[in-house]
DNA sequence: GTCTATAAGCAGATAGAC
DNA sequence: GTCTATCTGCTTATAGAC
């Protein structure tokens, strides 16, 4: 038996499903232990400033992942639209194709205080500013690129919403289909 | 003092504040008595079934708001895009101007079961009818007026979610300023 | 590093007086 | 119709054995 039953990464991605499948407030300790396959006192273990803490480190995982797959690529050198295309491709994958919701929005309901507010709001402004980029490298001016960013922003979380809504995870599908365009100059 | 010490109106507004900012399961007793003004006891005697029956409540009473004052007036005798800004302008003040979040969002984290699940598709379903009405009626043919009814409720819901995220509430109203045009054609 | 057992407090819900 | 007091169970968190 190793030092460790349960992988550092098989922790996170249970942790992480139950704070987007319930939020922060419905992600009890015992979905949590259920979801992991470790106890309470494992999970001390790993996170002494517990739930919190556990959130915190699923958020910023969560976002360095967004950031390297998703957001990277933005910079990369293929057609601003190609770019734009592979980073919708990695959302569906990350958000399992509609089934899952977003941090951003899970995290920000009934947390203690506005614990998450910051974190929350930076992970987003970055999003957006990163999207932003590649719609001015594509010919827009700074205000429309941001505005138009921002809408693509919009959308990303509101295809989400509706999925989830309506139980038709194609929702987000629908949604994601519209940026490469969006974000080009249309 | 009369029979009653607080309206039901002031109880259902104070009951769907909570619900709103805090979701299902963050919506502890603690902050419902306080929101209204009454006690655990009397909470239950007004709402029986509990939590469950008070959530139910709520979103009943906001989606036949919204039905009424948003929805309804979107089949009027005026032009479409002034019926889709006349909706636009009700979802401002219902949603206070882009402070407040949707319950079909904050009720569908960590409810019991899928106990809101149908009201929740049912309430989306016939907000999307109801706008792909509008948008059939401008002259586009059935499959797009969805698909535009579908991106309209999708800049809603992910408006919401990007102004209560990045605190910054006038993302609601950039949002919903492209829906007299994104409905009637562009 | 993981576990069982337990502490202390809050959750949802009810009994019964007024 | 509202209240105080209470019940039961689940919550987060910890102690201490292995």
């Amino acid at each position: 038996m190793p030092a460790t039953k349960v992988q550092e990464q098989q922790v996170l991605e249970g942790l992480t499903e139950v704070f987007q499948v319930y939020g922060y407030a419905g992600a009890s300790l015992s979905r949590l232990t259920e979801a992991t396959g470790l106890q309470r006192a494992s999970l001390y273990h790993r996170f002494p400033g517990g739930k919190e803490e556990m959130a915190n480190v699923v958020l910023e995982r969560a976002f360095a992942w967004v950031q390297q797959y998703a957001l990277d690529p933005l910079a990369g050198s293929e057609a601003p639209a190609e770019r734009v295309r592979s980073m919708t491709s990695r959302l569906e994958e990350f958000y399992h194709q509609g089934r899952r919701s977003c941090l951003l929005d899970t995290l920000s309901l009934g947390a203690p205080d506005g614990f998450f507010s910051e974190p929350i709001r930076g992970a987003m402004q970055s999003w957006i500013k990163a999207m932003a980029e590649v719609a001015e490298e594509s010919g827009l001016g700074p205000d429309e690129a941001l505005r138009r960013a921002e809408e693509a922003m919009v959308s990303i979380e509101g295809g989400l919403v509706v999925a989830r809504a309506t139980e038709d995870p194609d929702a987000f599908h629908r949604a994601l289909a519209s940026l490469p365009g969006r974000l080009t100059g249309e």
